[in-house]
DNA sequence: TTGATTATTGGACATCAGTCTAATAATAGC
DNA sequence: GCTATTATTAGACTGATGTCCAATAATCAA
């Protein structure tokens, strides 16, 4: 343990904005898996030990700069009134999909490179996945709440077959269009038959 | 196109044994990501190159490898007059369970290297994914024949959401047991209200 | 201005995947 | 036995990741 000391040459902030834009505009360009870290650190006008001093991996960078690029993307869906359960989600899953029809294969890379690390698997999960799980078992309790959704329903076990059914189809390269969405949304809202 | 001629050396089928046992040998105990290509034709007793002959990479070997020792996991469920539909689908799925409750690790790594990899993508979809996507899809055919599902609703969508969910939460390391079983067969053969 | 501290740089280094090549080995047909 | 053919082997080679290091640059505190 090193006791930060003062004063020492400040961080280029401008370098790690770099990087990211670099890292994005290639990976846009060529596709993740043909782009090599050295060639975003030139890119980038930066030592390659640069970008190791921020990030760890490529992963670890391009999660940052998508992450950054789109959070705008897969964002808490709008509550209104007169927006019900089922509409909430499908407009939800609509927005997502949009998202993986620009940067599938960035997520994509994301998730595998998440198998081949644990590290970053967890920043993975802690920062990108399991916030957006919990905004769908959020919008399903409160459907719940409103009576949308029989009360004998997991949310969180719904919000995981939600999130694994197009995770699923990203990941075989299969099509999520706005009538995958709907017919995600009408299987979770439909009518049951009452408990006992 | 070279017309293949008479003669010529034989194909040794040893080394070809010899590589998937030295590769399922060395992953299962290293982990995937932890075992060269060089270790492995070195444990086998076999030059690189004849690797490199009968596979192109790494993870086409390990398919092959963990297809051939695992062909009776996730068989086709043995139908019986006595058995119904949620009963099959629930021992089919913890079958499965079981398996990957010991090569899910490897399977991890399957899947991450067909996102890296489109070659190697068709080729598991093909020969593992789609295969069992099928048994289940039959499966929930079947029991929509016995009336033991809605006719409105779509067995290959429901196969896509059950393998979706176990995949989900194998890529994020969530634990697959007997309870995810049975929680996926009750949502899956939920009561539902009549149609209209 | 000087000294301590930290960031950046350029390069070396080990390891791995994947491609290629020349030499050698094992077969079939003659 | 001889020739054509194909498989195997050992090794070289390129490009990539990730680690390490010494030199240099930029800052704070005195």
């Amino acid at each position: 343990m090193t006791i930060a000391g003062t004063g020492g040459r400040p961080v280029n902030a401008q370098a790690g904005a770099a990087l990211k834009a670099a890292a994005l505009h290639l990976i846009r360009e060529k596709g993740y898996e043909n782009v090599s870290i050295a060639a975003i650190a030139s890119k980038a006008g930066v030592a390659r030990q640069t970008l190791y001093n921020r990030w760890n991996t490529k992963a670890d960078l391009v999660l940052d700069a998508v992450f950054e690029a789109t959070h705008n993307f897969a964002a808490e869906p709008v509550r209104t009134e007169s927006k019900s359960g089922p509409l909430l989600l499908e407009e939800f899953l609509t927005n997502v999909f949009v998202h993986l029809n620009v940067d599938g294969d960035i997520l994509r890379a994301l998730i595998a490179a998440a198998q081949q690390d644990a590290t970053f698997q967890t920043a993975f999960y802690d920062s990108f996945v399991q916030p957006r799980e919990k905004m769908i078992t959020a919008l399903l309790s409160e459907a719940q709440a409103r009576n949308e959704l029989s009360p004998d329903r997991n949310p969180e076990m719904l919000s995981n077959f939600i999130h694994g059914a197009f995770w699923y189809r990203l990941l075989n390269r299969k099509t999520l269009d706005t009538a995958f969405a709907k017919e995600i949304t009408d299987e979770v809202f439909r009518p049951h038959a009452d408990v006992r």
